[in-house]
DNA sequence: CTCTGTGCAAAGCGTTTGCAAACGA
DNA sequence: TCGTTTGCAAACGCTTTGCACAGAG
């Protein structure tokens, strides 16, 4: 909660009740699109605008409280930023788990960008497939 | 020319005009959004509807034969499915371009998969950053 | 000849914008 | 109090849809 409150004073925001919970939903869910969002935060807040939470997505993803998951052929899902990490993207249910950055891939990410004399920024592996339980039941 | 015939007869597709210069166009530019694509066709076939373009996209991509690449902050771009590889993605000119996918990598995430249970399917790693050229000229 | 694909125009939606009121610091 | 944020409603722009005609096989 007061978590929160810092991240968002440390990033130039202003800590509103709506920020807040956007946050608290994001992080306790991991990854969500933003209809999720708003739909989570407008029950504890009925008068929240679809409009709000799209303007402070925005702002957050700007200062680099929230990370954007583009993922194909659905609307982006958000996450709190954190270290580079690798997504395991079910293509049957659309959950989205985290798996710990490997080392070995950080090397040859990173060798790999000198080779080519690129700069990198950021690191975003996403792995498809179907998680253990969507593929135990293929008829859903 | 013919490869791409034949690429669409193999996937159930008529091979028409729009059709086959949308993929030889995707082929030399490597990855391409929609818009890139409608107006590259556009072209030497006036009469092209942009709505053709998204049929044909969302066709292709059904039938294996594109691919989309989701780019975070941007449009989807699309490239010839083919082996998985790595996207080297400028985040200053929006250049795209791809280096051979190392083994280890895919053995990495071969074993992570299997220790999660989770059946893989495909394999998108995004590196984002600055090419040689835009990390040379800041101001543009 | 038949079925698929195309082009056009309209409809549909997700997203953004402008503005007045509410709110945080 | 002052600048920021919110909520609403309208505007926007990308994407999809329906339909009549054209084209591929």
């Amino acid at each position: 909660m007061t978590k929160y409150v810092s991240l968002l004073k440390n990033s130039g925001l202003k800590s509103t009740f709506q920020r807040i919970h956007m946050l608290e939903n994001i992080a306790s869910c991991g990854h969500m699109s933003i209809d999720d969002i708003y739909e989570k935060v407008v029950k504890i807040h009925p008068s929240l605008s679809l409009a709000t939470v799209y303007k402070n997505i925005i702002l957050m993803v700007e200062k680099g409280v929230l990370t954007e998951v583009p993922i194909t052929g659905k609307k982006s899902k958000y996450e709190l930023s954190k270290e580079d990490h690798i997504h395991l993207i079910c293509i049957a249910c659309g959950k989205v788990e985290d798996k710990p950055h490997n080392l070995h891939i950080n090397t040859i990410c990173t060798s790999m960008s000198k080779e080519e004399n690129f700069v990198l920024n950021k690191q975003q592996i996403n792995l498809y497939g179907k998680c253990i339980t969507c593929h135990a039941t293929p008829n859903v």
